[in-house]
DNA sequence: TGAAATGTTGGGGCG
DNA sequence: ACGCCCCAACATTTC
């Protein structure tokens, strides 16, 4: 915060101020605290984005991350010029291109909104403090998060590290939630712009194979498409959201985590349209439903809450006793491909792995069990579970994705019981009772009655061939028995149970 | 934000 | 009519 009140001096080659805007996981205008603050500076702007993704760069985005950046940073370049601004782009090592964008266009001022993964803020850090010594006006904000981690201290201190009273905590001053800003009204532009390159070249969307038109089917990046996105949920699935987010078959949930990670959308924003919607009344008995979708963005924040605290959470258990996990160590190619391709003879779990494959997605209830099933069924450690996630969500958040495969592993903060270990068959029966979710997404089940649709191998021979199904060749056979998994898996845990 | 195993209860079939 | 058994249906405990 160095240096945050001085007047930033005017650039002599610009004749004003001249201020960068550092664009990172805030691509929106609205709500954006740190775009507003480089806007009243009263200078001209120059916003800027970079790619930072050298091979050493940690947790850079997957395949289906950059598929998504470029559609948001075209979206967020329109945005900018229809202010009659635009987006300069620049790939390097983050730090360093920034500095040498601060050095060569002369900026007076820098302004950014802040991330919370450990190594951005190690590198964020020690830039602003060079920054800050080479005399340049440094000043983060908050863009991301309802309340930052170190705003929030449990009764005797420490961080919070059980989601209910963290919650609790929330809700308790849910009214105190800041008003979102509005977008900038102008953005001043420079005489002439600082090079840029150009989006095509960064090669973001693939090419051959081209496997992204599930996406381009699905989403549409960009503030637009956030905006869009969050009114069609409050107008309909809010309404009923307590169980319909829990029916992988329709569209019950809101859809908004790719939106909410690359920042296209803020949680304030989110919080303060719930609000009004609530208050706009007419919506009986749909206060609980929209607690329990405010309950879901405070998840998110709790994520952020464990990554802060514990800069570990990504790549090792909480749980220090799961160091010793008895983990399948031997044939797990076949079976970790057979989850990651879909194709485990579980209908359930095939259908939500082939779901993310197809569209960068998967429906949350569904992540559990395909999450449970790699850990707990296959004996698989969860970090494969995370990186196959990481590569292939739209929304793969580092918080978010390593607290949830901790929780389900049993090894995290608050974590789910290891002994609660989701059937995949009453898990579909009880969540896709007619098979709507199954036959989408694994079509050569599709003729199936429902009475066999979660459990293909109980079909007698005559039902299955006037489904055309061949078990074994054209669906595979279920590749783990579960009642033998299951017991399998506890003894696992037993093992490690007992040790401090 | 489980499921399975085990325990309990009560109606009905039956000798 | 009575006791016995079986077994859903539900509750509780265990993993």
């Amino acid at each position: 915060m160095c240096n945050r009140t001085r007047t930033p001096t005017a650039d002599v080659s610009q004749g004003s101020p001249f201020t960068l805007f550092w664009f990172r996981q805030d691509l929106r205008l609205a709500d954006n605290p740190g775009l507003t603050a480089a806007a009243e500076g009263g200078g001209t702007v120059v916003p800027v984005y970079i790619l930072d993704d050298q091979e050493e760069a940690p947790w850079r985005p997957g395949g289906a991350g950059r598929w998504w950046l470029h559609g948001s940073l075209q979206a967020l370049d329109d945005d900018l010029r229809s202010l009659g601004s635009r987006l300069i782009l620049r790939r390097g090592p983050a730090a360093e291109t920034l500095a040498a964008m601060v050095a060569e266009t002369g900026a007076a001022a820098v302004h950014w909104n802040r991330l919370y993964e450990p190594h951005a803020i190690a590198r964020d850090t020690a830039l602003k403090q060079r920054l800050c010594a080479a005399g340049i006006d440094v000043a983060s904000h908050n863009g991301s998060l309802l309340r930052e981690p170190w705003t929030l201290r449990t009764q005797s201190g420490g961080p919070f590290k059980v989601y209910t009273p963290f919650w609790k905590r929330y809700w308790a001053q849910r009214n105190a939630v800041p008003a979102p800003l509005s977008r900038p009204g102008s953005l001043p532009r420079p005489d002439t712009w600082p090079r840029s390159d150009r989006l095509a070249e960064w090669r973001l969307r693939p090419i051959r194979p081209d496997w992204a038109g599930g996406l381009r089917a699905t989403w549409i990046p960009g503030e637009t498409g956030a905006r869009q996105r969050l009114d069609a949920f409050l107008g309909s699935a809010l309404g009923r959201y307590g169980d319909g987010r829990d029916r992988p078959g329709t569209d019950g949930t809101s859809r908004l985590s790719p939106h909410l990670h690359w920042g296209e959308i803020s949680p304030r924003q989110v919080w303060a349209a719930v609000q009004d919607r609530l208050q706009a009344g007419g919506l009986d008995g749909c206060e609980a439903h929209a607690e329990t979708f405010l309950k879901e963005i405070v998840w998110r924040e709790f994520s952020y809450n464990l990554l802060y605290h514990f800069p570990s959470l990504p790549d090792a258990p909480l749980d220090d006793r799961f160091a010793a996990f008895p983990w399948r160590d031997t044939d797990r190619d076949a079976d970790l491909g057979a989850w990651q391709h879909g194709r485990t003879g579980y209908p359930i779990v095939d259908a939500g792995m082939r779901q993310l494959w197809h569209i960068g997605w998967m429906h949350n209830r569904v992540r559990m069990i395909v999450a449970s099933f790699l850990i707990k069924h296959l004996l698989l450690p969860w970090q494969l579970g995370e990186a196959w996630f990481w590569d292939t969500l739209v929304d793969a958040d580092l918080a978010s994705n390593a607290a949830s495969w901790q929780w389900v592993a049993g090894c995290g903060a608050d974590a789910a019981p290891y002994f609660r270990i989701f059937n995949p068959t009453l898990q579909g029966e009880k969540f896709d009772p007619d098979g709507t979710y199954v036959r989408r997404w694994v079509p050569e089940l599709a003729k199936l009655p429902a009475k066999y649709i979660h459990k293909p191998w109980e079909a007698p021979a005559r039902t299955l061939a006037d489904a055309a199904i061949d078990l074994g060749r054209t669906y595979p056979r279920p590749i783990v028995d579960h009642r033998a998994a299951r017991h399998r898996a506890l003894a696992a845990y037993e093992g490690i149970k007992k040790a401090a």
